[in-house]
DNA sequence: GATTGTGGTGGCAGCGCTCCCAGGTGTGTG
DNA sequence: CACACACCTGGGAGCGCTGCCACCACAATC
């Protein structure tokens, strides 16, 4: 046993292997030549020694950063004390931990875009995770992180995107609704500037459109106070709507609370839906698409650290979940 | 504008304050000595230059480490992907940004607690945080690590930790209980080898005790599903119950389910209580007793980070929120 | 005037690693 | 048999930072 409580180091294996420091490098590493006979006897000794390369000293070397960091855009703070970013930045941290990283989330407000420049101006940065980001944003990742950014939600020409198929899951959840009958379709949106939203209100409209019925769109910013102001308006601006579809399961939970604090009947007299299929939504039946925040955020973690993004967006599909609210 | 990307190093802030790089070192740092004038020349040139120390060079040099590693033992790896493991771990990336450091999480399997060494062999790790931790682990914090360890809801003499008032809020429910007449309380608790659990356990049983009421303890496992089977265990042994307190909210919501199922009431029949103070449970009206999961993580972070962890226990009130539910 | 501080400073080694470069040893081609 | 061209290896510099050490100036003490 060692009783020396030193983590060994790239030597002290090459000593163990009998090879030179460069040789144990290149094959932990894995770059450059090494014959078959040294490779196995570096790992053999790197095993028995539980060696564990210095992240520290790696990234100094090379240059590249010791961390991860998630920038989330938004109006305030309060976006970082959020289920959604907390699953994000977890599930990062699980992906981090196999390659000897960690994450950092920091805030980026909208009117203070600069900030992100600041944040990454840290050379302690390895790469760049983008949540709820806006094109100014995406126009200010310095070139020293092109290649090591991906974007959760939003897609650009520069910026490669792992993302959630808004429009195909509102599609299905629209559909169904005029499936059922529903041909009075509101719908509570999400803020403008975010465009995995638009996608989502593009989707509905289109949809309409197409069955040629009038869209029916009232503000919202996917939280369920706002839901439920936005369900009042729905009511006095358009009285017979039959059916109301929340941009997220918090704004459609906001929106059944107050028709139901009105007397109306949900799904009776108006069916309301959902976006994410969090927890709250099995619970309290409500009708919503599905959103594997856990997948889309590890693979987005994973090609930034394999720093080789996928070009353009990968889109994970989202999948209609049926309960009793529509 | 500078135009080359490089960003400043220590050696571009003393030549640029006309000092040597050590009394530069000194002031960024903050230890050792430097006139008044130095520091002012220093702390000058580093505003202008941007300046923001290598955490990869600093963690090097020191031996330090350069993330904090999140420890959370469980039985599978599935404890990750928690709600309260994300808010653990979302709150430390929180608080590590401000420090230039990451975080990392590991599950620690119950039965391979040596994993624990493997992964704080590592010299990356700068800190630790263990969560869900037992004895076990406890003893197996290396000497590296040790007053940069901090464990979340276990205290014991050897690691400081932050804690829920899991007895203080229990009692609570309790007393509101038998306040409210019911007589016949049941619990559903958590795993024996969970100390937190336990001191709920035992706060219920004192305040029955106290009362000369009987106990009636199922063992759950803070799962919905286990809740369920529990209470269905609770109703065939003590058909007289009028009141069930449960480990954590996700236990009581599963005990509501079964017991509506059997067609007892809740309130009316039963009265049930949770633990933690989810968004689920103010949606379904539950009774139960506040956890503030983000202040305590923020402050065992902080305390690992600012490297003078407070020995003993730290306790945060756990207050009761009185819902429909009991 | 010689000695002892005491606050302030710069030189320099070295943390663990990667990667360039010079120099092997073998196999194929002119 | 000389040459080229593989593949493979060890030496060594140096990433940016900290902290030890030697040094200097100046004031206080003997």
């Amino acid at each position: 046993m060692k009783t020396t409580r030193r983590p060994a180091t790239l030597d002290d294996v090459a000593r163990a292997a009998g090879v030179s420091r460069s040789t144990a490098s290149r094959v932990i590493a894995g770059n450059g030549f090494a014959s078959p006979i040294a490779r196995e006897r570096v790992h053999t000794a790197a095993d028995r020694l539980g060696y564990v390369p210095n992240a520290a000293a790696r990234a100094l070397v090379r240059g590249a950063g010791v961390r991860l960091l998630v920038a989330v855009a938004g109006a305030s703070a309060a976006v970082l004390d959020d289920g959604y970013v907390d699953q994000v930045v977890s599930s990062t941290a699980q992906v981090c931990a196999r390659y000897g990283l960690g994450v950092a989330v920091e805030w980026v407000p909208l009117d203070e875009p600069d900030r992100l420049t600041r944040l990454t101006d840290d050379h302690g940065v390895a790469g760049l995770l983008l949540v709820n980001t806006t094109d100014v944003l995406l126009g200010l990742v310095p070139g020293r992180l092109r290649g090591r950014t991906v974007s959760i939600g939003i897609g650009s020409t520069t910026v490669p995107s792992v993302d959630i198929d808004n429009g195909g899951g509102t599609a299905a959840i629209v559909r169904h609704l005029y499936a059922a009958g529903r041909r009075r379709i509101a719908m509570v949106t999400g803020p403008r500037w975010l465009s995995c939203a638009n996608r989502s209100v593009e989707a509905y409209r289109g949809l309409l459109r197409d069955a040629g019925l009038p869209a029916r769109e009232v503000l919202g910013d996917f939280t369920a106070t706002r839901g439920r102001a936005a369900a009042r308006e729905v009511l006095r601006r358009w009285p017979d709507t039959d059916a109301i579809v929340g941009i997220s399961d918090a704004t459609a939970l906001g929106v059944i609370g107050a028709l139901r604090a009105e007397g109306v009947q949900v799904p009776g007299d108006v069916a309301v839906t959902g976006f994410d299929d969090i927890p709250l939504a099995s619970a309290t039946a409500l009708t919503t698409a599905s959103h594997p925040v856990r997948r889309i955020a590890t693979a987005a973690a994973t090609m930034v650290l394999e720093q080789r993004p996928e070009p353009g967006s990968t889109v994970f599909p989202s999948a209609l979940v049926l309960r009793e609210s529509a």
